[in-house]
RNA sequence: GUGACCUUAGUUUAGUGGUAAAACUCCACUCUGUGGAAGUGGUAUCGGGAGUUCGAUUCUCCUAGGUCACCCCA
């Protein structure tokens, strides 16, 4: 935002992405540690892919006429002509490492979680950045879906409980496969059609370019057409639809509450049946537009589009940015920095030069401490030890330098006591009890 | 990618066609070994560039960034 160096635009950030810092960054890391408690509860093991990759990877992958690959992606060229970039989703880099891997030898399903950041050039908005943080989790080699039922109760006891965002309401569908998608999009193709005219300009665009989106449509003159198209549960095929059922089965029977989805479709080509995502529930009072904090599906074809033979699996991804976002927004961030207790306090040369022998002793008995090392006079020093909170200050001065003790001084009582440095970690641990 | 609104010190905001004000914060000094106070001072080429003008922070255009909506998605 400033500029200070004159107008080259050196003091400013790129577009969309975002310094971290102190209280969010430390609420950020808390949130992530938990989640990776829970997932590796379940079973799931940690993995971290690298941040660029291959443009075929993503392309092939997601899928060209979608808009990530049509305008999203980051691209760059290599010295040597590699058309490499900037991850834009998790799941294709995680297949690849799978099959890169040959992770198919280990006891099958592998289960694997992740979290970093991930880019896509879109326009900034509310709950969306360019560089934005998920925490993800994927199961391969496994087509029942108990792995799905895995994957959904994960991610929502890590909203519930890593984030802390209650209550989440889970949206589920399933977009069954190549075969049977294929039969229901013609169908809803040729139903659409008949109404060309009456559909609103983003439907009559979708129309030819991604049929399915057409069930996303929030416009009001779409609504009702959109009320009387064919329902992709009745198109099937019985392998879908044991599998769809059977998901809702085991759900229940975990007593996951779920909302049945009709009109739930994902933007990827890679996905097949399962579709979920997950939203906070709406409280009617608030104006906001609710935000997807996540979701995922199925992708039993993914392996197969990159060129190996066919891996089931299935995975989601939570929205970590806009977890925290909602919880900024309810002002539930438990922003609990730990108050300094002591601060340490140097006068004249000799000490500052033997103040840092001192922290270190203080470090290796694991005594936190805070200080303002390039200052000299005691005055400041002091203050900036109360402005903290420090209910301790360890003075050492000339004096004490040349003595070898140090002043204890106790911030709320003002009573001073002045020990020698051997005996500094013991009588401190004392009081800080 | 499309559209709307916004951009004045570190922060939050005044203000005017004649080169800027307040509050809080920060730094320094008053006060060279004892804090939470007070006083004084310091910190902005008014996001950047171009144009209109005798003169622009103020008007116009472009650009960058912010916020929000659409598309889409996490």
């Amino acid at each position: 935002m400033s500029k200070k160096i004159n107008n080259k635009g050196l003091i400013e950030r790129v577009r969309g992405m975002h310094d971290v810092m102190s209280n969010e960054y430390l609420i950020r890391k808390k949130i992530i540690e938990k989640a990776e408690n829970i997932a590796s509860f379940y079973g799931f093991e940690p993995i971290q892919t690298p941040h660029l990759e291959r443009a075929e990877l993503f392309t092939s992958a997601i899928g060209e006429s979608t808009d990530i690959i049509e305008k999203e992606m980051y691209k760059l060229k290599t010295k040597g002509g590699d058309n490499l970039v900037l991850r834009p989703e998790g799941t294709a880099p995680i297949v690849r490492a799978y099959i890169e891997h040959g992770m198919q030898t280990k006891p099958q399903p592998v289960m694997l979680y992740y979290h970093g950041s991930f880019f896509r050039h879109e326009r900034p908005q509310r709950g969306r950045s360019r560089e934005f943080q998920q925490f993800g989790l994927e199961i391969l080699g496994e087509e029942n879906s108990i792995v799905d039922a895995i994957i959904i109760k994960t991610l929502l006891t890590i909203l519930e409980e890593a984030v802390g965002i209650k209550p989440i309401s889970v949206h589920i569908n399933s977009i069954g496969d190549k075969e049977c998608r294929k039969v229901y999009q013609k169908e809803l193709t040729t139903y659409y059609k008949r109404k060309t005219n009456d559909l609103c300009k983003d439907c009559q665009y979708r129309l030819k370019s991604n049929p399915l989106r057409l069930l996303d449509c929030k416009n009001k003159e779409c609504d009702e057409i959109k009320q009387g198209a064919p329902q992709i549960i009745n198109y099937l095929c019985p392998g879908c639809t044991n599998h769809f059922k059977e998901l809702l089965e085991i759900l229940d029977a975990s007593e996951v509450s779920y909302f049945l989805d009709q009109y739930l479709v994902r933007g990827l080509d890679y996905y097949s049946r399962t579709a979920f995502e997950f939203f906070l529930e709406e409280n009617p009072d608030e104006e906001k537009m609710s935000l997807e904090l996540g979701g995922g599906g199925r992708y039993d074809s993914l392996a197969h589009i990159l060129g190996n033979k066919n891996i089931p699996g299935v995975g989601g991804a939570i929205g970590v940015d806009r977890a925290i976002k909602i919880l900024s927004e309810k002002k539930k961030l438990s922003v609990q920095t730990k108050t300094p207790e002591v601060f340490f306090i140097q006068l004249g040369s000799n000490a500052k030069y033997k103040s840092l022998f001192l922290l270190d002793i203080l470090r290796k008995a694991k005594i936190p401490i805070k200080h303002s090392l390039s200052r000299n006079s005691l005055k400041s020093q002091l203050k900036i030890a109360s402005k903290l909170g420090a209910s301790y200050v360890l003075i050492l001065g000339q004096k004490e330098t040349t003595d070898n003790t140090i002043i204890i001084r106790n911030m709320e009582t003002t009573s001073q006591e002045i020990v020698p440095i051997s005996k500094l970690v013991d009588r401190l641990k004392k009081k800080l009890k």
